[in-house]
DNA sequence: CAGCCGATATTTACAACGTAAACATGAATG
DNA sequence: CATTCATGTTTACGTTGTAAATATCGGCTG
């Protein structure tokens, strides 16, 4: 490993700089640019190396293969869902539930404006073939935002009949479930309005909230 | 390589038998093969012209193009699913509460017990590139049993508080999302154990179903 | 400063893919 | 029997992921 140079700095970081400068997080972030402004959420190695401005093999050098990449795009947007939850979760909600509610909007509205960025992040491909290390913590990370609300929920003083393993599971699934449908386009048949995406979220996960909340029947 | 008229095939013998016999049908029961009993859910269409037996051209005479017999594949799958639900639907349950968990229960079941075809089933690259009306029709025949369940349950009367179209999106919701997470590993973090699936389906399942018929608060 | 070394990048190569186009086949119809 | 047209094959092209060999260059030791 050799020293940083101190030199040149981009907005990610500057690790190292011997031919290209930082090719590492150039490529990361040529991909990202792909995901995010076109359509593209299953984009080619080679086409990012070319936008990159180098052969097709250079990626290999700072990526075990095509998932490896992914996997890093992937991870950069659970990071800015983290954010989004985070700035939903600083806002001054009348209640736990309604706390809980605008998290679950924000978390449906990410996926609906980034649809591509989304469709990666949860891609088969990127859970069944490696582990990555760097893709889980995002995940965590940003699952973490809603289990907070959760016990936020919780501390107001309403029983708890589940664990919060359990409630986090089934926070994650209702709001990770109704994105993939609405931006997937799944629900066509149930005259559902991607534009009224975020009314469905609130009803759903104030629904939801209120059933795990609920004492003890 | 001349013609091979063996009996080697087609369990459903269908329509016409020009050299084949009914080549159409027999590639989608053998894509259906190849999804169901490896984990391949992304498989390739030359590779299952070449189990059929037949040159890897030889599909295009049946099917646009390789999403076109993915589609055909995912449709069959969610007939499956279909009738999943209508047998976990036939149960007694001494609840509508029940009955529903079943339902649940019985939907997270079918995704855990196939998940590659689950996946194909949801793969994105099947929503966005075309419409395919056989398979809407079938994923709206599916739907319709979760649906179901949900108005037996507010016949039982329960006061309703959201459209019933806006109850089954968050039904399926809750399903979807907790079965995907669930067969990529995605909540790996949470300690969660896929064994354990239909206890958490049962739990969520339940809660929301609450929390969807509560009166008014 | 010379010279090597190892990290980085390129070139070349290969097998596999999806699919377009031209061609072959053979059952049904006139 | 000859024609026709749906069906199946052959060939071909461009693209992909990636392995192997090669070239380039900065930083280290002498």
């Amino acid at each position: 490993m050799p020293k940083s140079k101190v030199s040149s700095a981009a907005p990610p970081r500057a690790t190292k700089g011997y031919h290209h400068g930082d090719l590492r997080s150039a490529l990361i972030h040529t991909a990202l640019g792909m995901v995010t402004e076109e359509g593209a959420w299953d984009f080619t190695l080679r086409e990012v190396a070319r936008r990159a401005g180098v052969s097709h093999m250079a990626p290999y050098n700072h990526f075990e293969d095509k998932s490896a990449l992914l996997a890093e795009v992937a991870a950069l947007g659970f990071e800015s869902l983290r954010q989004t939850l985070e700035a939903a979760a600083r806002g001054q909600p009348r209640s736990a539930r309604q706390a809980f509610g605008d998290i679950a909007a924000a978390y449906v509205r990410f996926g609906v404006e980034h649809p591509s960025h989304y469709r990666l992040m949860f891609s088969p491909e990127l859970a069944e073939k490696a582990r990555y290390p760097v893709l889980e913590a995002a995940t965590a990370g940003a699952c973490a935002v809603l289990t907070g609300a959760l016990e936020r929920g919780q501390a107001s003083g309403d029983a708890r009949r589940m664990a919060r393993r359990d409630q986090a599971l089934a926070a994650w699934s209702l709001v990770h479930g109704l994105t993939t449908l609405l931006i997937d386009q799944r629900v066509s048949f149930l005259r559902v309005s991607i534009g009224d995406a975020e009314q469905y979220t609130r009803q759903a996960g104030i629904a939801l909230f209120r059933g795990l909340g609920a004492k003890k029947a």
